[in-house]
DNA sequence: AGAATAAATGGACAACGTATAATTATTTAC
DNA sequence: GTAAATAATTATACGTTGTCCATTTATTCT
């Protein structure tokens, strides 16, 4: 296999080979770790394990992955932008932001409920990451939020005083709150706590007028 | 010391011994952390060591701080119950409760200042601490923000259309974000960060009338 | 006072996560 | 293309975390 035909695959065009095989690596990992957890439970998986199934050194596991949580964190992530786009244009066409995030929100909790046995150690690991407000670093969901409150802050329909980057923070803290009420309240609907956690992101505590 | 001599101490009162002993034990335990976190610095001092020096044997401080971030915990709740009637003093005879969170928050920030260098450890515990809504198992800040919010939707000032209990845990995770910001941002200033954090609260992100 | 109960002890242990020196792979400069 | 420089991987050792268990000690109940 030529370097044309190896940098075509799956945009890694325009990368060293270093580059590119960490990024293999990366998924590689992340894949090998996945399977391990679905068939023997996240808990029961130690990283050494995890290291030579993938017959890698630890040290080398930890490079990449700090902690067994970043595999799951990696492996949603990919999921995530899989299914993106055709979420994206689902969503897209209803006519109001707010109508938009909620669809987005709706989603995310039919999701969220079909991988809830990963939620809480993944809820608590991204909670606990340093989260820095440079583009690259920001998470599926940063990116999203963003991208929601950045359009609506456009249309006029938000409030444009503060920058998008910030608010998607905000966002995605009380995201997670909800969702990790949900995680530790078994009777509460998911969707209602997104549904009102948008509420309260949207119209604030002040008596509507 | 008799026994009614010993209840009167400190709030003791109604407890049996076992109990009083071991409300002792976690403020001895909490008190001999925070003693070697100042003067070798929090990163250092290792869970045997505060065993070995408060003379207890290692599963025993387990038992009761399972994590050597709960121990800045204690220390800190402890820190904010004896300021809080000061505190609640100063503030309490301001017009709206809008200006009592707003100071409130300052009050927060310049404490938060003073303890920057525990701050990052402290906010990661607390959003990866498993939360209930029972009053019991309710933080400090959870208590507080719950009573701002109580107060403010019986007077009117604020949309009573949810418990105040759930909007206190929303408020804390926007004020841990707010903090986890700033902490990440040297450049920052928390009581900005602060203010922003509150008019989203309060106002959300629809363009105000 | 004695039985039942709960907590503390100390020692062993698996897993986490870091650090090191030696080896191997990739890139850069010649 | 080859050699030097650079970066990653490996194997291994190590300190720390957090858990477990059988035994001993303290508290509560009857």
């Amino acid at each position: 296999m030529n370097k044309d035909t190896a940098n075509n695959l799956a945009g890694l065009a325009g990368l060293g080979r270093r580059e590119r095989k960490r990024l293999q690596l990366l998924d590689t990992l992340a894949d090998t770790a996945w399977t391990l957890f679905e068939s023997e439970g996240f808990a029961m998986v130690t990283m050494e394990r995890i290291a030579d199934v993938a017959d890698v050194a630890k040290g080398t596991l930890y490079k990449h992955f700090p902690a067994k949580e970043a595999l799951l964190r990696h492996h949603f992530h990919r999921e995530l932008e899989k299914a993106w786009p055709e979420v994206l244009d689902d969503i897209a066409s209803l006519p109001s932001f707010e109508g938009q995030l909620r669809a987005f929100l709706e989603r995310s909790a039919a999701w969220s409920q079909s991988h809830r046995a990963y939620l809480l150690p993944y809820v608590q690991f991204r909670l606990s990451e340093p989260r820095r407000l440079d583009a690259a670093s920001r998470s599926g969901l940063d990116r999203i939020f963003g991208h929601f409150i950045a359009q609506g802050q456009a249309s006029g329909e938000f409030c444009a005083a503060r920058e998008p980057a910030i608010l998607a923070v905000y966002l995605e803290f009380l995201y997670l709150a909800a969702l990790l009420r949900w995680l530790l309240h078994e009777e509460l609907s998911l969707t209602e706590e997104f549904s009102g956690m948008l509420d309260l992101f949207l119209f604030g505590l002040r008596p509507r007028p």
